[in-house]
DNA sequence: ACACAAAGTTCGCGTC
DNA sequence: GACGCGAACTTTGTGT
């Protein structure tokens, strides 16, 4: 029963399967948050600023970094400092 | 300091790194699965067709007729033939 | 001004600025399409499955058949009917 | 002919090509921006320095109205000053 | 019903 | 030359 039609279906029914728990999984983690938000809702908070903040500090980090190629870039891009154009 | 500005501060703060947390693990589930699909690759299915099936699985049947039948009613009015190719 | 570094900053800028206009000129024609579907929706219309029947005719039919064989394979590999139902 | 299976087939047909002539519309600047790339890259310009260049440009304006907004949302999370919470 | 945010899909680039 | 990675765009779902 592991080749029908030219598949493994064993194979594949394993995978789909072991993504649908994943997917389930993740689920879970998504209501918990729903859940947290809600809770803080009750406790009177500002769902929507809560969010926001949550997502600042989400992309805070790598803002930084991005910042620092920026600095090269217009070097490159306005003034054309640095070590450029080596595989034109 | 826990109540600066007439708000509990330390429990806002208590809400977020719940939710930080949450979202973390959220990432490392979707990441896992991300894997799956990858290994499915190696294994040589066609992780495009996985995912459709997945999304298949997932929708329940009734809501998949019911947007099929608009869909058909629209492709009707246009004069189209539905995806069911009768006269294929 | 123009040779700053050895690279041609005009030039660059010149190419910038083409792409800027192009850029501007893409967005006005999406929200050109925005508009037309909030007038449909205005009429009536359901605007996804009008949004399915624009993808579906931007798809070339080789493509889908491909595409759906390939799911059809995957489904009776899983044991699942196919969507043509036709024992429905 | 306007009213085929309760449908205002005319009418859905207009708003479709409609959409669909702006899409074309869409692509052929789409196109052009990719020449322009492939021109400056001819040129012996990096293109996906570029193209960092033109998306900083882009977001700068209401990066700048962020800032704002995250100023006031630290204050609200960590502070706690301001005037908050009016819908708790 | 609208707008914002998350997910999925596609395209271009760098690597092996 | 192909594969995998990453970014851009499109689409779907959720919250207001």
């Amino acid at each position: 029963m592991s080749d029908a039609g030219g598949v493994a279906a064993d194979q594949l029914r394993a995978f789909i399967e072991r993504i649908e728990r994943l997917e389930e999984e993740k689920k879970v983690i998504a209501d918990d948050i729903k859940d947290v938000y809600a809770e803080s809702k009750g406790n009177g908070f500002d769902v929507k600023v809560m969010r926001k903040i949550v997502s600042l500090r989400k992309r805070k980090p790598h803002e930084r970094e991005e910042e620092e190629a920026i600095l090269d870039l217009y070097l490159h891009a306005l003034g054309m400092a640095g070590p450029v154009m080596e595989d034109a």
